[in-house]
RNA sequence: GGGCGAUUAACUCAGUUGGUUCAGAGUGCCUCCCUUACAAGGAGGAAGUCGGGGGUUCGAGUCCCUCAUUGCCCA
């Protein structure tokens, strides 16, 4: 123990730095290479390398820090291993916009340029939140940072793609993906944000060939019907069935095109006539398939018409084009009406550009293969969802997978590892070799002799990466050291938001590479919103700087009030007074150490195991009672990953058992002159204080850490590194906790007596109790707790004990207590409150009586149940009777 | 349109397989107290027809149905 004295105030400030780099220097964060104990592993969900933290990052990485500090204390081999992902489309978009502020265009400059200034944005800003993990306390093991374009981690990524390829489950094809118009590039379909749009329902008038009649499509995208190559009906709408195998002439293009029918149609939408795009949307490509249509590509890749729309519109924008074409369309007398809509846009999630479909080339995942095993051991149990139900999003999505396509028009990032022939020249080479070499290094020439050869220049989808991350962070498939001692690992942590884009493809990456799950548990957090319940976002500004936080509050208290309100998997209403509240339960556990400290001598006591039962007061068996029980509580809460249940039981332990009862109890030895019965009471308060470190330490590593320094002993390591307490069952002691029970009730009811009668504090009063003396003995026995919690000079038990004139009176466990209170009683008010407590009682009496009256709640009801009313009938009836004496006696005066 | 949640005190939320307390916590509110760990504290108090309506049951905040409000995911 140290001499230093604690301040009177907890400053976190002071000690955290501090402390981070005592666990660094231990080697603590890092496990044992060599070790054969058991492992556990958490791979942190890599954050942006660019980014910065925010609170939703406050929670998720607390929350996994708990998970490896208490597995740490549990004796595992832990590993955390952290890392950042270069989120391609996201990055790109960042140095993208900023060259532009520097006046270069990103089509300007070579990719190589590109990189470079990509990489230096990369070292700019790169790493900065992982630093600011390190203010929150997290002990992830640093050296093994991954940083998903490593040389090695990129290997990984290219070996990958070979192996599907190998295995046939990648395949390049023409198909119809979503196209981002501004980031320029394909996206899967987890990337389009389907947003609800206040748009509007056009109604156009087609004229017939031969006919002089109109035939009237809706759309809500007008400049798609530039590319329109057929009208549908469906078969059994009557209206139309004279139109069936005429034709149309397609306004504004005079394009002659067919009207046919097709099931697909609704009859009751629009006008049951729809127009159709085949190279502009998805279900009228599969309509222009059926009924072969042609299909008529009319966008270039920056969302501008091209060559195959009239003049007028080419160059034109989409969505400029779209007043254009309504405008034309208004002139010739073709614009039937315009209705409001609400329906549902795609947008890109990262540049948010109205996504397009669009016909493209690209490099595909087959899937079907891949989710089939992710659903098993999901729906086996071998994966479990914590809470349970995003199970069932995971399997709605896998029963409904579609390919995964992974090629981006992007720089940044993981280029494709494949090479085409040019022969001679493009499109010469006529061998089989025109099938793509795939391959990480330049294939020296193509089986027909050429080494004109190109790589693709596409790069991979960011999450193409990201599956690979439990176990290429390990070293795979270069060196598998590591992986065969970390992998699988135990516990993810992130949010449901990314259960498609990641968790499943992590389990299908682990399962496919690894043939064994990539980690066992998921736990998946909420949401962190503001008090309005609004998202946290930049444009908002509401989002609060975690660092602010950290210096206005301490992490501990961060960190702890941000688990107090997060319920398993509920979103979480972000607002300041919750970190308060963590910062005054460390303020609140600091004191609590601080007058431990001011009554223990120069050294620690000696162990609890020192001590003797019979050594043991009521107080002291109580509190370690309950301090077992709170232990298999908290273990109890952790194995269902109720992470804020288990510091709760903590909390309400340490502040409404240990400070409010056990401590102000304790000082009733603390200042006696039997130097026996203090060093039990130091004994006890400091073996439930180290305790409580221990148990709290997961949660508020820095306080405990810095007051563990306090209250180790000479052979004890850092609270870090210490093993977590167990649950002694010869502790657990229900006669202790039901006597305590009765000494804290009948201090409350005279607290309560005497708060009402305006009484002060201060002042000493005799108590009279009259009761079986099987319980008054316990409350005469704890005499001096009476005395010093609420003042009694004077205590007199009996059975037939008279009652004092002039006292108030209180019921605990059908004793009654007797307060004399001679001219301190305002007659009024005693009967206010003896009535109020009939009232009460009555109530009770009510709600018991009407079970007891109930002649099928007497013959169903288990017998206990039964028995348990009727000893609660008595017992009101009893104090009832006991109250109206007193209340008699009390108007008579 | 389909799926999954939420609805409990003024606010934010707990509430295990239905049954010890006529429903708990934190914050806020009211009264008293700077009592030698802590005013970021202590003692006491007020405050809820558990969203509405049905149902199952001896018994429902808890299970079932339905409606309403609201959030998220998917099409």
């Amino acid at each position: 123990m140290s001499e230093q004295e604690l301040a009177k105030i907890y400053q976190p400030n002071e000690v955290e730095d501090q402390i981070y780099s005592t666990w660094l220097n231990s080697g603590a964060f890092s496990p044992d290479e060599n070790s054969n104990t058991e492992s556990f592993t958490i791979m942190i969900p890599p954050p942006n390398v660019t980014g910065v933290l925010h609170i939703g990052h406050v929670l998720n990485n607390t929350i996994q820090d708990v998970l490896i500090r208490r597995a740490r204390m549990q004796g595992k081999n832990t590993l955390w291993l952290p890392g950042t992902d270069h989120a391609s489309i996201a990055t790109e978009a960042k140095v993208t916009k900023m060259l532009a502020d520097k006046g270069i265009n990103k089509k300007e400059i070579t990719r190589d340029e590109f990189l470079n200034h990509a990489l230096q944005w990369k070292d700019k800003y790169g790493g900065i939140i992982l630093k600011q993990l390190k203010k929150l306390g997290c002990s992830c093991d640093w050296d093994k940072t991954v940083f998903t374009m490593d040389k090695k981690y990129s290997n990984a990524v290219l070996e990958i793609f070979i192996k599907l390829y190998n295995d046939g489950l990648i395949y390049r094809g023409t198909r119809m993906i979503n196209w981002d118009p501004v980031g320029q590039t394909a996206l899967s379909d987890e990337e389009v944000i389907h947003k609800e749009v206040n748009g509007h329902l056009w109604h156009f008038k087609y004229p017939i060939k031969d006919i002089d009649e109109f035939l009237i499509v809706a759309t809500t995208r007008p400049e798609t019907m530039l590319g329109d190559t057929g009208i549908a009906i469906n078969p059994d709408d009557e209206r139309y069935t004279h139109l069936i195998g005429k034709s149309v002439i397609l306004p504004l293009v005079n394009r002659e095109i067919p009207i046919f029918t097709d099931a697909y149609v609704d009859k009751e939408f629009g006008t049951g006539c729809v127009k159709v795009t085949p190279a502009h949307d998805p279900n009228d490509l599969e309509m222009g398939k059926r009924n072969n249509l042609n299909s008529i590509n009319i966008m270039n890749p920056n969302g501008e018409l091209n060559e195959n729309v009239p003049a007028e519109f080419q160059g034109v924008d989409r969505l400029k084009a779209r007043k254009l074409v309504v405008e034309a369309m208004e002139k010739l007398g073709l614009l039937e009406k315009i209705e409001d809509h609400i329906h549902q846009v795609g947008h890109s999630e990262r540049t948010d550009a109205v996504v397009e479909p669009y016909m493209s080339k690209q490099w595909f995942v087959k899937m079907e293969s891949l989710a089939k095993d992710a659903l098993e051991v999901v729906n086996d149990g071998k994966v479990k969802f914590h809470p349970e139900r995003w199970t069932k999003t995971y399997n709605h999505w896998l029963d409904n997978i579609q390919d995964w396509c992974i090629s981006r028009q992007l720089i940044w990032g993981h280029r494709i590892p494949v090479w085409y022939c040019r022969g001679n020249d493009m499109d010469s080479c006529q061998l089989a070799c025109k099938e793509p070499m795939v391959s990480i290094q330049k294939p020296d020439s193509c089986a027909c002799g050429s080494t004109d050869l190109v790589q693709d220049p596409d790069v991979l989808d960011t999450w193409f990466s990201s599956w690979l991350w439990p176990f290429a962070t390990l070293g795979w498939p270069q060196d598998e050291k590591m992986v065969q001692k970390f992998y699988p690992t135990q516990d993810l942590v992130t949010g449901p938001d990314i259960i498609f884009f990641w968790v499943a493809r992590m389990i299908m990456a682990g399962l496919y590479v690894k043939k064994e799950i990539p980690f066992s548990n998921v736990y998946f957090t909420g949401i962190v919103r503001d008090e309005q319940g609004r998202k946290m976002s930049k444009s908002l500004g509401n989002s609060p700087d975690p660092l602010d936080l950290i210096k206005k509050f301490g992490a501990d208290a961060l960190r702890v009030g941000m688990l107090l309100i997060a319920p398993q998997g509920l979103d979480i209403l972000f607002a300041e007074e919750r970190i308060e509240q963590g910062r005054n339960f460390m303020n609140k556990l600091w004191n609590s150490a601080r007058f431990v400290t001011m009554n223990i001598e120069n050294e620690l006591p000696a162990p609890l195991s020192t001590l003797l039962d019979d050594q043991l007061d009521i107080s002291d068996k109580w509190i370690l009672s309950r301090l077992n029980k709170t232990i298999q509580n908290v273990n109890n809460a952790y194995s269902q990953y109720k992470l804020n249940e288990a510091v709760k039981i903590v909390y309400d332990f340490v502040w409404s058992e240990y400070c409010d009862w056990y401590i102000e109890l304790a000082k009733v030895r603390f200042y006696s002159e039997d130097d026996e019965k203090a060093e039990t009471a130091r004994i006890v308060s400091v073996h439930v204080l180290r305790a409580i470190l221990k148990l709290l330490h997961p949660y508020t590593p820095f306080i405990t850490e810095k007051l563990w320094k306090t209250f180790s002993r000479n052979d004890d390591c850092l609270l870090i590194s210490s093993i977590w307490p167990e649950s002694d069952s010869n502790k657990i002691n229900d006669n202790a906790e039901n006597e305590m029970k009765l000494i804290m009730a009948t201090i409350s009811t005279i607290r309560n007596i005497r708060s009402n009668l305006n009484v002060s504090p201060s002042r000493t009063a005799p108590l009279f109790v009259r009761g079986e003396s099987e319980l008054t003995s316990i409350l005469k026995s704890q005499e001096e707790y009476l005395e010093r919690l609420v003042k009694v000079n004077e205590l007199t038990v009996g059975e037939k004990l008279e009652k004092p004139a002039q006292s108030a009176t209180g019921i605990v466990s059908q004793m009654e207590l007797f307060i004399p209170l001679k001219g301190l009683i305002d007659i009024d008010h005693e009967v206010e409150r003896l009535e109020k407590q009939i009232a009460d009682f009555n109530g009770r009496l009510g709600s018991v009586n009407g079970k007891l009256n109930n002649e099928n709640f007497v013959a169903r009801a288990p017998e206990s149940v039964v028995a348990n009313e009727k000893r609660k009938q008595s017992e009101y009836v009893d104090s009832i009777k006991k109250l109206e004496e007193n209340l008699k006696s009390i108007q008579g005066l």
